[in-house]
DNA sequence: CTTGAATTGTTTAAGTTTAAACTATCAGCC
DNA sequence: GGCTGATAGTTTAAACTTAAACAATTCAAG
């Protein structure tokens, strides 16, 4: 639903582009991520075991960077993570500062068996839109998100 | 950056379009919503201090489904802003389970003073779109974002 | 060597969010 | 009237999130 009155043309086109964004996302998100709660699993602690999936072991900074989370953030989520022995931190030798943290087997058993559901989820979820569509959207999405 | 590996040509697709909405959103949110820190405003009080200025008075149960979030959060929120006085409770006479949410006057001026910031916010920072993509944008984004 | 800046990660306090249990109110039906 | 179910809002406990202050480590310049 539009909303009303004030702006120009040109500011009301951003407001309504805008607002479906948003709820849009929060649509989508909400729908895939909702089986999530069966495996105890928050979207941040998802996203991280997901980002050591594909990515190996990773640091709390890059961990932070890829979530687009704060450092402490990403010391609790993976504090929790470690208490369920999902992952382990590893101090690195050649620079002290760094844990690296890496999948155990049994977070790398449990990302395993999820992870199709999940993609699962949102492919059904996108094919909603023709996979023309879906170019476009990822087109404009990344356009718009570039950082600045 | 695409995930590798896993899946067919067609979740790869929707995976990819699925990355660049989220982050796409969390890039401009942060960036629009920004200014409010400014004003003490979490973005849940923006947006009830908005959808009270466009829509009128409404109970909690509509800010609460306008917001999409929980019913619980928006009687957080609403306490936070009547204690600042931005916001005031009033029960309705004709069915006394509601309240009627509205604007005080302080709330209708902190309101008005902020939203042109809030909109040219938005609108520059959807200005990397041509008016045509922004549609395309918004078509695409309530196409996928219908509820189901 | 040592000082100091920069970086990584932790802690703390405060605020946000949700689900679930709870109270109050209403509407329909006997 | 009194019962029953539905709805609006509140409360509570637990989890999540962040910013800011903090400790540990590295590294470069003097």
């Amino acid at each position: 639903m539009p909303t009303h009155h004030q702006g120009n043309k040109q500011e009301q086109q951003a407001l309504n582009a805008y607002i479906s964004l948003l709820r849009c996302t929060e649509t989508v998100t909400s729908a895939t991520c909702r089986h999530l709660a069966a495996e105890k699993l928050s979207v941040g602690q998802f996203g991280t075991l997901e980002a050591l999936y594909h990515l190996g072991p990773l640091c709390q900074r890059d961990i932070a960077k890829k979530l687009l989370k704060s450092g402490g953030n990403v010391t609790t989520v993976v504090d929790n993570l470690e208490k369920r022995a999902l992952v382990e931190r590893r101090r690195m030798p050649e620079d002290r500062r760094y844990y690296s943290v890496a999948l155990t087997d049994v977070g790398q058993e449990l990302i395993t068996r999820i992870m199709p559901r999940h993609i699962d989820n949102i492919a059904t979820r996108l094919a909603v839109l023709s996979p023309q569509e879906q170019d476009d959207l990822r087109r404009l999405c990344r356009k718009l998100g570039l950082t600045g």
